[in-house]
DNA sequence: TATTAGAATTGATAAAAGTCATTATTTATG
DNA sequence: CATAAATAATGACTTTTATCAATTCTAATA
């Protein structure tokens, strides 16, 4: 699924958790001071477009949905897994929340003053490096999807987003879809209806099962294929 | 045009020039000793997606566009105007070019050795600082042209482009394109033929004027309302 | 367990946008 | 300046995808 060569982004697995590794003892108590740690529900909102930031978001435990509303359109820009930061935006330069940020499954936050992320950025140029690798990470499935949700036709955006999901996201061929057909839709810029006809595809073409919410990739090199092909 | 609230990224202009005000004397001189300015020529290839990057690139005078290509697809993803920096991807993080970038007028770009941009994020914090603004306000952008190219329809993508062309790029009413129609169409998910429609259609409506080159805006109330309604 | 609201599915239809073939226009080149 | 090549424009047609209305399924709740 990965058009910039060299690299499959979707697969990129590397938690952020490394970020903070590089902190000594005394920046790490820096940040515990600087944080507070919030539970969020399934279907919670943790941040809402447009409402100013305040603090650094980073999701320690769960999963949530990063998306852009207006009107009636919505796109999910991504999907964030845990031991990852939500957005890097406000550090500097933007001090309002971008998109909306909403709980997929049970999740905690971290919320960090964004002070203390400058301070440790200044002083340890480890993190600060640790830093930028994530930014430009997220740059590149950014990209990566921006070309697949403009350039391919419905069945190569699903067939990205299923790679996607079963590689960097869950990490397994099988899993338990936290998504509703709309939220796919809102993924993969598509309506409802023709993530139901795709699916429906898919499993006439014995490339996925699906049983309730668990779907399976079992035809994971021809999904490749029809990603490629668009 | 913008969709994500409190900024209008097209109209955002401040050049990243502004990065290198905040060095000091000595810290100039560093880069200049680890930078060489290349001219390119309008057409020609600065960088190609896939090769390995070993300067990051800043564009000193001229315009550049930088593309996705796989296949037959190719998706501008963002025209850069001089003074900006060409992308920030190759700091840390990923050493390939992401996308080919090409000059669509005669050009200047600054290849600056990777090391030395680390050694000034490292000692200039202000100057880091600065480069997350650069970063963080490329996201945006991205954003923003994610949306409009998956969420709305040909015209509301089509007054999306007119409207940053005017404010961002050549920030002016009237100017001359140096884009081809499919550049046009590359730059917002189209066919070229689409475009052509489009056009005319703008013309009928007093939208817009056109003569050879030269586009002027006659309407941007009006292109602003539809590029809202999609 | 019955009820109900929301979600998922289906089929028919309409709208949007692409493709293809052809012609016109511009631009570059010998 | 003539010619070729590239780019732009046009119209007919096809494909893709969305929309809408109706139905079925599922899961939460009284």
């Amino acid at each position: 699924m990965a058009i910039l060569t060299h690299i499959s982004h979707c697969e990129n697995n590397n938690d952020t958790g490394s970020c903070f590794k590089v902190l000594t003892d005394e920046e790490k108590n820096l940040l515990e001071n600087n944080m507070t740690e919030i539970k969020f529900s399934k279907g919670e909102t943790i941040a809402k477009q447009g409402t100013k930031a305040t603090d650094i978001l980073y999701l320690k435990e769960g999963l949530v949905k990063v998306g852009i509303t207006s009107g009636e359109n919505n796109l999910i820009l991504c999907v964030k897994i845990k031991n990852h930061f939500v957005g890097t935006e406000n550090i500097y330069g933007y001090e309002y929340h971008p998109y909306t940020v909403t709980a997929l499954e049970d999740s905690v936050i971290c919320f960090i003053d964004i002070s203390a992320i400058r301070q440790l950025l200044k002083q340890n140029n480890t993190f600060n490096a640790e830093m930028y690798k994530v930014i430009t990470s997220n740059s590149l499935i950014t990209y990566d999807r921006f070309f697949s949700l403009t350039q391919k036709q419905l069945h190569g955006r699903f067939a990205d987003i299923l790679l996607c999901l079963s590689k960097r996201v869950f990490k397994a061929q099988k899993f338990d879809l936290p998504l509703s057909r709309k939220d796919l839709a809102a993924l993969t810029g598509m309506a409802p209806e023709s993530v139901i006809r795709i699916i429906k595809d898919f499993k006439t073409d014995n490339i996925i099962a699906t049983k309730g919410k668990r779907i399976e990739i079992l035809n994971q090199a021809l999904l490749e294929k029809i990603s490629n092909v668009g």
